[in-house]
DNA sequence: TTCCCGTTGG
DNA sequence: CCAACTGGAA
């Protein structure tokens, strides 16, 4: 059973599907596209990837940057805090690695925003390293091809090392997309089994078991997650707002925007004066320029 | 309304 | 372990 001939198959015409796959793998380019793949959807870091790197065309373009420039550039993407992380990445790419992305995961992984799944994206994709990149489709995919389970019935570390004896230790970062795509596609929550490429060797598929699924998330709608996407927004496109004038447009409280406001300080997305930190309603402030704190190496060259 | 589903911090 | 983080698509 030649599983990984018929997902490569079924992945290859597939490849040109997005803008990051296209010609040679770029670290940077694959650094980019992988943090905004991070809790959002493919069409839209499509639609976002082109214009980021045509501001940004290196990563050290991206470190000499102001924040502020890269929070606007970073658009519509949400979770602006990848923003400020990945430009702080870049800093500490030009400053502890000579702007050279390092291959190996372990070290990719010590870059702020990047986690185990970017860590091993980067290194699989960009420099060919053999390892997997373990997302829930990655996860959803193994789990019911290998074991004929959803992964909530199997045994973390068990999942984790089929994964990666079943790797194609050739051409990682082409395995690692085809079953992420395939996971996205095909083998989705409600699998497709009819369109499968794996449906021959698969142990669920007939198995038919309804998925649990519950997991409720809190309510966006006036949430402080709103709230601080509103504020950033607003920022984007002004030099500066006050507490209040935040405050009218939102339609929040101003204690509220306040807070706010203080966890986007905190989190160096936003720069506020002494009057808007402590809740004054004149109180100014703007997008950062700069991160909150300088650098803080935790590793070695 | 629900789903999406990685990283960080508590 | 769990909660916070955003905004759009299904």
């Amino acid at each position: 059973m030649d599983a990984n001939g018929a997902l490569l198959r079924w992945y290859r015409p597939r490849r040109a599907a997005y803008p990051w796959r296209t010609g040679a793998p770029d670290p940077y380019r694959t650094l980019v596209s992988e943090v905004m793949l991070q809790q959002t959807q493919a069409p839209r870091v499509a639609a976002a990837l082109g214009p980021f790197l045509a501001r940004f065309p290196s990563i050290a373009a991206l470190a000499a940057a102001p924040r502020s420039d890269v929070v606007r550039a970073w658009g519509a993407l949400g979770y602006n805090r990848r923003a400020a992380r990945l430009h702080e990445a870049a800093r500490v790419t030009v400053r502890y690695h000579a702007g050279r992305l390092p291959p190996d995961p372990a070290q990719l992984q010590v870059l702020p925003g990047v986690g185990p799944y970017t860590a091993s994206a980067v290194a699989s994709i960009a420099f060919g390293v053999p390892v997997a990149a373990v997302d829930t489709n990655v996860r959803r995919v193994a789990a019911r091809f290998l074991f004929g389970a959803n992964p909530e019935g199997v045994d973390r570390t068990q999942l984790r090392e089929a994964i990666d004896r079943w790797l194609h230790r050739r051409e990682p970062g082409t395995w690692n997309q085809a079953v992420m795509d395939l996971g996205r596609l095909v083998c989705r929550p409600a699998p497709r089994c009819d369109v499968c490429p794996l449906a021959a060797g698969c142990r669920f598929r007939a198995s038919s078991r309804p998925r649990p699924r519950a997991r409720s998330q809190p309510a966006f709608r006036g949430s402080w997650r709103e709230l601080r996407g509103a504020i950033v927004r607003l920022l984007r496109s002004r030099p500066s707002a006050t507490l209040s004038s935040l405050a009218g447009r939102t339609g929040r409280a101003l204690h509220d925007v306040a807070a706010a406001v203080r966890a986007l300080d905190r989190d160096g997305l936003v720069r506020a004066g002494p009057a808007a930190l402590a809740g004054r309603p004149s109180g100014r402030l703007r997008l950062a320029d700069e991160p909150r704190s300088g650098i803080v190496p935790t590793g070695t060259s």
